[in-house]
DNA sequence: ACAAAAGTGTTGTAATTACACCCATGC
DNA sequence: GCATGGGTGTAATTACAACACTTTTGT
């Protein structure tokens, strides 16, 4: 048998959400090496125990991405995020090389969630911000980088077939806050008349509460009509960002 | 610190290929328990060595189902595939309890080829075959069901949006043909004259050689043009298949 | 001759874009 | 008043589905 040497497996997240019109990623900043002092993707290994405690005391994969945003963030079911939180498998990455303690397979994960306060308390988390991912100028650890770039290919593309951009906000929102989120994350104007007919006449991507916004906050305009997600997981026909140089992505 | 066990990844492949006009799997037969002598997935373990042995000698995930699908078929870069094979990563599956061995975690990758001869020799080779996706009743090993079923929904969005129905083709094929890797895939009829038209006015999508088929083995007809792949590998606007019915709402 | 199949024409309908426009609201 | 912005109207363009049709081949 071939000298076989232990195989680590961690998962990673990409989690995503809107501050302040701009889309943002969660970072931790590495406090120890390798890497040490740089920014990261949230993330740890997976936990396994002794086979003798029974398949019921393992982790699933998405358990411990849940888990790894938790523990950074307060990001749970539970919390300001109630059950708004999308988690997603994205792509399992296990080049060689890619950690220089050994050889380290990584499951990413890719989350959206709604505008969430900066993660405060909470032990190693003191180190965790949400950064705006066009002001991100200093190189990420490992290949985290390449990682957050799949996550934001997945990210554009899903929005333009799935109703996923509802994610990013709250339970109640008005079409401008819809567009908002996807000009946010394609960084390109949408068009707001057009877009405005296409989302509501889009069977199932969202439904009307009845109420209005309270006015307050803006410039001017009238008050804009409040709506939740509907059911429609997938949307018929698709939006179109208007730029067509997308790349290949999965799904 | 807690009682770690050993984690295992293991590289499986969802192969696809067109054989007689219907989509086959390829599966082994696994010679050992657990589940010995029914259908699986080809895959094994990721080879990884010593780390004195430095990152060079380390396989790549990808290297590794690669490696598994030319262990099973000769399906390699060489031969008659000739560089034809489509591999990308399909999922990653972690859930305990997956395999009665111990904590395994799968990464599955997903590949189209051009028809192939039944898989002969070749050592542990013996028991691998094409099998029809839609003549498949035993239940196969493991979770590879669920694999599978991903493999297969992913394939069929694929042919949607991508170029990738060519990569069931060789390097000259009609339109006809191509339609005929739409309907195995999609177990659904397409319009041939519509399909026509839309394949060949999509930029880059087929471009057409000069020549004609030689006519024999059909009915009837006139002789179909011949194509090459073209450059693009996403499809603008996409080919939507008819069944993808719309999100039941008001108005 | 006949049937099968490749490829083209045509037409009504749906979706997309790019405008203009109305009007409620904040300053 | 006046700018801002939500929401609607409308027309030109494009994409699409369904159907008929012509032509070329094998039997």
């Amino acid at each position: 048998m071939d000298p076989y040497a232990q195989t680590l497996v961690t998962v990673d997240v990409v989690a995503l959400t809107i501050r302040g019109g701009s889309l943002h990623v969660l970072l931790v900043r590495r406090a120890e090496p390798p890497f040490e002092g740089r920014w990261a993707l949230p993330g740890g290994f997976l936990r396994t125990f002794l086979s003798d405690a029974g398949p019921e005391r393992e982790e699933d994969l998405e358990a411990a991405a849940r888990r790894e945003l938790e523990e950074e963030t307060g990001l749970s079911g539970a919390g300001p995020v109630r059950g708004r939180l999308h988690l997603e498998q994205l792509a399992t990455y296990g080049a060689p090389g890619r950690d220089p303690r050994g050889r380290v397979i990584t499951v990413a994960y890719l989350a959206f969630s709604p505008e969430m306060p900066d993660p405060r308390a909470g032990g190693d988390a003191a180190a965790a911000t949400w950064i705006a991912v066009d002001a991100l100028d200093p190189p990420l650890a490992f290949d985290h980088a390449r990682i957050l770039d799949d996550g934001l290919d997945r990210a554009r593309s899903k929005l333009e077939y799935t109703s996923l951009a509802t994610t990013f906000l709250g339970p109640e929102f008005t079409i401008p806050e819809l567009r908002a989120v996807y000009e946010a994350v394609w960084s390109e104007e949408v068009h707001a008349g057009n877009f405005h007919r296409k989302v509501v006449s889009a069977g199932g991507f969202v439904e009307p509460t009845g109420g209005t916004t309270a006015g307050g906050g803006r410039l001017g305009g009238p008050r804009a009509r409040l709506y939740r997600a509907g059911r429609a997981t997938l949307l018929h026909p698709p939006l179109l960002r208007p730029s067509r140089d997308r790349q290949p992505e999965d799904r």
